[in-house]
Formats: C-alpha cells, structure tokens, sequence
DNA sequence: TACTACTATGCGAACGTTCTCATAGTTCCT
DNA sequence: AGGAACTATGAGAACGTTCGCATAGTAGTA
C-alpha cells in the first residue's frame, strides 16, 4: 500500500512553520489560534493529507469516545434491532461502537468485558447471561459506566432498561382468559438448575404476587405475568401446559410445541415467550396442519416482521427494541460525566398488537 | 467511579522490582524472561489488578487488531447475518469488531471510513453504497486493507466477496418458465438516474449476454438474470412487469406490488430481488387476499426465517450471508501480512430452496 | 499607571506501552 | 581458548497526540 509514514501533527507543524502545539490547537480544536495559524495549519494538513491519530488523543485524554456493547447473538432479530438503536444513538453523539457478542455463555462475556475494558472504552452496555452472580461486571461497573439491557443482576445497582415483562405477558394473558380461553400453552426457554424449579416458582408467585422479580431471566418474568393472569382469573394453571424448552434452541422449541399439539387435550391457545419460541412453534403449528385460529389461538412475545403478513397476522407483545438501545446509550453517556448519579431503572412499556390470531371460544363444560 | 489511579506497567514493574521493560516482556508475552521473573512480575500484577492498556500497546505497534465494518443497515437480517459472520471469524482470529451503518448514504459511508481510519484499523470490510465512483474508498484502500462485500466498485480492483446473481435469478427464473410461467413480475430496488435506464439496461443485457455486470449493484445483477433466462428460453420480457422500487423502502415494495396484481393481466409469478422487497411483496399479497400458489407464485432472492413455517413454504434463493461475513474476514486478515497478493474476488453460488411456492401453469392461448 | 483578563504561541513533559540498543552470563561448538 | 548463538535484563527512546506551564502582547478597567 502506500510506503511512505503517515502525516503526523509533526509533520504539519514543520510544514506549517509552528510548534506541534500550536498546530494540535488548530486541527485539535481546542485552545485558541489565531485566524493566521488556523489557515497555515489547515493549509499543510490537506496538502500532507494529515488525518489525526485518535489512539493517540485517546491515550493522552483517557477518553476513546467509543462504547462496547455485548450482545447474546447479534444475529438474532432482538439484539439486531437493539443494536440499531444503540448504533444510532452513539453516532449521533460522535461515538464508535465496538461489538461482541456472548452467544449467552458466561466465559465469552467475561472475554468481552476484558476485552472492552482493555480497549478502553467510555462505557458499555451489557445484556449480562448470568443474573445471580456476575463478578466481572460488578468489577467493571466500579472502573467504567455501565449499562445493563434487558436484564438485571442481583445485587448490582447500575443503570438498566427493560419492559415490564411481568406486566405485559399479564395484560396479553388476560386477554386470552377474557376470550374464553382456559387451557393456554407456554413455550419459553425457562432453563434451570433445579428438576422442581418451574413447579416452585408457579406456587411461589401464585402465593406472592409481590415478589420481586427484577433479576430474574425474562422468560421466567414472563411466567410470572402468565401465572398471575391465571391466578387473577381465578383459572388453574396446568403445569403440563408449560414447555419448559432449557435450550435457547428454535429446534427444541418445535419438538416440545409439537408434543403438545400432539395431545388429545391441547390447549386452545398458545403464548409464545420470545421470538425463537414463536418461530420454533410456528414451525410445529405448520407440521401439525392446524389453522390459526380456529385451531389454535396464538400470541407471541416480541414482534417479527413476517407477522403482519401472514394471513392471519399473529398477536404479539411488542418491546420497543431500538427505543431501548437508543435509551440504553443516552443513559450511559449521561452516566458518563455524571458518575455520582444515582443508578436508574428505565422501564418501557410494552405494547399489545392485535392482528387476529386469537378467537373467541366458548368454554366447554 | 474508583478513584484510584488504574495500574501501568510502571507500577508492576516498581512492586516486582524490575524493569518496565522486563515488565513489559512478561505481560505482553515478547522477548525474553526467565521463570523467576515470570513469576514476580505476575504475582505483582495480579496483586495490583493490572490490566493492559491496549491503546498504548497499538500507538507503538502500529496494530489495532481491531477491524471495522461499514454496513447499509445493521438491524437487515441482511447485514446482521453477515456480521455476525465477521464477527466470528474475527474473534476467532482475536480481533476486535466496530460497526457503523451508512443507510446507504454516501455521506455516512465517508463519515464512517474517515472515523475507522483515525481508529487506526487494521482493515475493513465494505458494503459500498456508490458502485461507480468512491474516492474515499480508492484513498482508503490505498492506506489500508479492505473487503468489498454484496457489491464491487469500478475500477478499484480490491479484494471483494459476493454471490453470482445473475446466475443464481437465471437458474430460479428458469425453473420458473419451465413450470409453464410466461409472465413473470419482478419487484427490485433498481435504483436509477435517468429514467430510460431500465429499456436500455434489459436490451443491452439482452444483446450482449457477455456484458460485465460485476459493479452493478445486486439488484440490477439479478436483473440481469431474470432477462437472460427470459432470453434464453425464447420468452419476451414485458417492462411493464418490472417493478422499479426505486428507494430501498419496503412500503414502495408494497404499494408498487400491489398495483401490479391489481391488473387484469397480471403475472402468473413474482419475483422478489430483496428480502425487503420480498416482505413488501407479502404485504401486497396479503392484502389483495391472493393465495399462493393457487393464486400467484412467488420465488424471493434472500431466504428469511419464516420461508419455511408459512404454508405454503416459500421458494427462496439463498446467499450464504454468515459465510460471506466469515470468508470475508479471513480475506482481510490474509491480507494483512500480504499487501503484495493480487486482489482477489470470491464468488460464492446461491442455493435454490423449493417449498412449493411455485406452481405449474399450462400456458393460456 | 497598574492591574486583570483574555488571546496567542512555544517548550517540554506526559499518556502507557513496545522497541532498540547495550551489557553480560551461559551454553555449545570448533 | 575463542567465538558464535542464545538467554536475560535494563536504560532510554519512540509512538502521536494533548497538557501544563511559561512568556508575551493586547485590551479593558479602576
């Protein structure tokens, strides 16, 4: 490519007849210079083609004007359009952005927090895979602003920004109860450590309503707004009804949708508790040949482009992903001349789309 | 946030009681050190929680180990595949990902090239917006090692990656005439300056198939194809069925899509050269209550996740956009230690994926 | 007039690393 | 014994900026 150095500040100075200092000033854009310095500097920097080194303002101000975020999986419809919002929020701030994405592992995350910490960056913006213990970004938020996406970790008390899962799901639930539904089908990741997680938890919430959920995985708050849609009703929930998926896998959710589809006391309506369960499902509903609605009820969380077009289109629970990454990032860059601030908690609200995949049945008695 | 200054080298190296330089060899693993030094080094290091300054280490080396990629619309599962295919590949490599959207401007293109450059990084991959003419890529180029990825520029002869459109639209169209279609629709972006361009383009096209279409834009690529199978097989191509968009807008799409099936002539098939064209084409479908196949065949450039689980499936012709993303990566990275290897430009096959979106026509007359 | 405040410039240090070079011990070969 | 060749360490320069400080001219004001 091109052999010779690069122009530095130097070489514009020399060129320009001034001391570096003076020259920073001018194409630094700080301090004062005088009109006849500005064009003489301004002169020799597009006659050498000078472009300033940032890593070098960057080490001497300790400011990179750069945000890292850490991502599940980029690739996905969720992280892709919060990462848009992040993107343009930054850009308009006059910030870069430096990606990772943790494929949900803890090892890959830790790796991109040191890996963000050591290229300095102004601040993050994190969707942290562990809730309950998550030393490295407890040692992070002490050294750089941070930002949490989506979820929070116990006992860390930054800045986060989320939905109200719990009410959301409650709301789209409801619906489904008020339109005769009684038997109603969850498919959510929902993984967990412990065999008798998932029967604990319903009862948990059932008997205590205020329960503070706010660390808790999504889908798990999203189980929350499902029981207690049910138990506001007054209607049981049947534990068989919950396709406890563990994976975050499109594939494992089509299997356990298909199994129960396959049952000759299926449920008359589904909710789906995030956008890979929806399709995974979708994908079982179209196996099993059963129509919407009038086979099946359908509601999923978070909406997908192909739902407004398909005939019916599918009711979903809307976040407001880009809104959360633009938020997310105007919160962290606040954050970031205002360490003293007091942590906030941003929650959106989410919003309940309805396009007629959910029909009215007469409960059978 | 901490207060206390963050631990340098420096201060490793006064509590282990050697040299910066030694310091220096064991954190950054170069040179030589003996065990012992080892030893004394990292437990002094450890002890003060050091972590490296990676903006010091490139200021001196030169290297960022850092790549940047300039996409149209990061939240497209588009560019998201694709970058999460470079994101793969890069971290495997050990290189770290900044992203910046151009929204196909090219304004924001040389906003975002200019800023990856001042980050110093040590190349980039580029989805260029201005086939035809981009000084600011020919500059950057000659300074740093670059990709070209989904489309090439005249004349600046780099190292670029992307599928054959036109035989890939060529062998789907094909299919499509062999089912018995003989008006087929297409609905592409074909963004144009004069309005002429389309007659002239599909004559030019047809008189000369050997015509180099390598810095056309895909969209006007896939063109290219659709013609030369019209051509091939002895059918006439009728201009009126060919929906110039124009914006890159999936509203256009629908309107545009929707005036073509409103006519009494309207094609037996539809082809859609985006994935964004594709779902303004679904929309239009939906909303003129047409079935398909019965009603209208449909064959999309660019597979989306609900192809598959909409009944019928839709045929699609798929790009390997995570590959593109990966291969892409490994171009530059090779390209890094070997600015002397000849540009190289890697053409990847489409895959047709048939689900029965297509239907078989006895041809009317 | 004298003091303050603002403008303007340059010198040299600083940011936190790695690099070059000098020095020297050890090992191995001839 | 002599000399490569390798191993090991340190002193100090270098990377390309900005920062702190010194200097000085020019207004403005008491």
């Amino acid at each position: 490519m091109n052999e010779e150095r690069k122009a530095t500040i130097t070489d514009v100075a020399r060129r320009a007849g001034v001391s570096t200092a003076t020259a920073g000033r001018v194409l630094g854009g700080y301090g004062y210079s005088s009109t006849e310095m500005k064009t003489r500097v301004q002169d020799a920097a597009t006659a050498l083609g000078y472009s300033p080194n940032l890593l070098a303002r960057s080490l001497i101000t300790g400011l990179t004007r750069t945000i890292g975020f850490v991502a599940g999986d980029i690739q996905s419809p969720f992280y892709a359009k919060i990462l848009r919002g992040i993107s343009d929020a930054a850009d308009e701030a006059g910030f870069a952005l430096l990606i990772t994405n943790s494929d949900e592992t803890i090892e890959r995350e830790v790796d991109a927090i040191r890996l963000l910490r050591e290229k300095q960056v102004d601040g993050m913006i994190v969707s942290p895979c562990d809730t309950q213990r998550s030393p490295h970004l407890r040692d992070a938020a002490a050294a750089t602003p941070l930002v949490l996406i989506d979820r929070q970790v116990r006992g860390l008390d930054v800045d986060s920004i989320g939905v109200d899962n719990v009410e959301a799901v409650q709301t789209g639930i409801a619906r489904l109860i008020e339109r005769g539904h009684r038997r109603i089908g969850m498919v959510a990741e929902l993984q967990s450590t412990r065999p008798d997680e998932l029967a604990t938890f319903v009862s948990g919430i059932c008997a205590d309503p205020a329960t503070d959920v706010s660390t808790l995985y999504p889908s798990w708050q999203r189980l929350a707004g499902f029981v207690r849609a049910h138990t506001a009703a007054g209607v049981p929930v049947d534990l068989s009804l919950i396709a406890q998926v563990g994976d975050y896998s499109m594939e494992e959710a089509e299997r356990q949708a298909r199994a129960m589809l396959a049952r000759s006391d299926r449920p008359s309506a589904l909710f789906t508790a995030d956008g890979l369960m929806t399709e995974g499902t979708m994908h079982a509903i179209t196996a099993c040949g059963l129509r919407i609605p009038d086979d099946l009820s359908l509601v999923g969380f978070d909406e997908l482009d192909w739902m407004a077009f398909v005939s019916p289109g599918i009711d979903a629970i809307a976040q407001p992903r880009r809104l959360m990454g633009q938020r997310a990032t105007q919160m962290l860059i606040e954050r970031m001349d205002q360490a003293d601030l007091a942590p906030r908690k941003l929650t959106l609200a989410a919003r309940q789309i309805l396009r007629g995949s959910v029909r009215t049945v007469t409960p059978t008695g």
